[in-house]
DNA sequence: ACATAATCATGATGGGCATCATATTAAATA
DNA sequence: TATTTAATATGATGCCCATCATGATTATGT
């Protein structure tokens, strides 16, 4: 059946939506289309109105689920404290897409690398601008620099099976950051 | 048609070479069971023979890569250079382990997250040993802060698809882990 | 109101892949 | 050397999934 031209509208976010959160979760691999459509609500069918392929829903996802964030630009302590959670790293469904899907964008379409290229530029910009008290240089720097290790902790910690050293990993990476940052307060 | 003794064994021993390349480069799910029988020189029937299932091949092949690495103990600066360098990125399949296969491996069974457990602290311990100018807590600290940013930042240069930027991460990263190690020759 | 067109549902289709059954063939062993 | 045993090859089997074809339903514009 038809529906509205924003009902239309709104069943496409909404599979965008529900296809970054199973993406995250499960990766890309193990999602189909007819469990993205089912979870948005419609079934597989239609699948192929909104999209021209699979691929394409992947790179579309990558491309929507990057700018999302692209909004505040608060504490950047504060920021770091909650990325390198245990919180956060229980949470790959609703958690940074970056450190959630980085690794699997290598082997995806140019679309899919072409928006996590530019997610991760705007990415860096913003924590570069987060850190106001470094001249230029050093504040890209410590962006990059930072950025790695926060993503690398995240993911090693969410591979391993060890609840304790993977919080020692998010942990110890955290005071390495916090040191990095702020080079006095280092022990 | 049997083989010898020494040759199943060898066999095996190159099923897991080549698996292990395999799945570096193009991932886990990419690669079919009759692939990597096909490039260890042998058809896919045979496989059953050494492994239960593909995910038995993982997990073995996860823990026998894992391993392979625990040898060096050289200068850590030097190998900070080779790890976050544009040759290491480009080699997918011949590169470290971790950086190809830890965010793959949140996927995979129980018996793959156990190798990848134990293959990641014998990595850190590693790594500690090349710190000894570092008291105790900030070696552990430092290794695996260090290792952190230095598996993110590959992650990251892989999956963009623009050069220059994938250079500049490797090259910050690079100066801000030298930074870190050896405060005072920060800029 | 009517005609048009577009969205979604239902139901194929075809390919790829993990896994298994059976047949060969050669190593082990006595 | 004869017999047994085991590794590999060949050739199914069956499932899952991406994609497509068709039809039902209803918004949209006149």
């Amino acid at each position: 059946m038809k529906v509205s031209r924003d009902q239309m509208a709104e069943n496409r976010r909404r599979i965008l939506e529900v296809a970054s959160r199973l993406f995250r979760d499960k990766g890309f691999d193990a999602v189909s289309v007819a469990e993205v459509m089912k979870a948005a609500g419609l079934t597989h069918g239609g699948f192929y109105g909104h999209f021209n392929s699979k691929d394409d829903l992947i790179a579309q996802t990558v491309a929507h689920v990057l700018a999302a964030g692209t909004g505040e630009g608060g504490d950047f302590g504060a920021y770091v404290d909650a990325y390198l959670s245990p919180r956060h790293r229980d949470d790959c469904a609703g958690g940074c897409p970056t450190a959630g899907l980085a690794a699997a964008i290598r082997l995806q379409t140019p679309a899919a690398r072409a928006a996590m290229t530019a997610g991760l530029r705007s990415q860096i910009d913003r924590i570069g601008k987060a850190l106001p008290e470094l001249d230029a240089a050093d504040r890209r720097r410590a962006a990059i620099g930072n950025f790695a290790a926060m993503v690398g902790a995240v993911i090693l910690a969410r591979a391993i099976d060890d609840p304790a050293l993977s919080d020692e990993i998010l942990e110890q990476t955290r005071e390495w950051v916090d040191a990095g940052i702020n080079p006095q307060s280092a022990s």
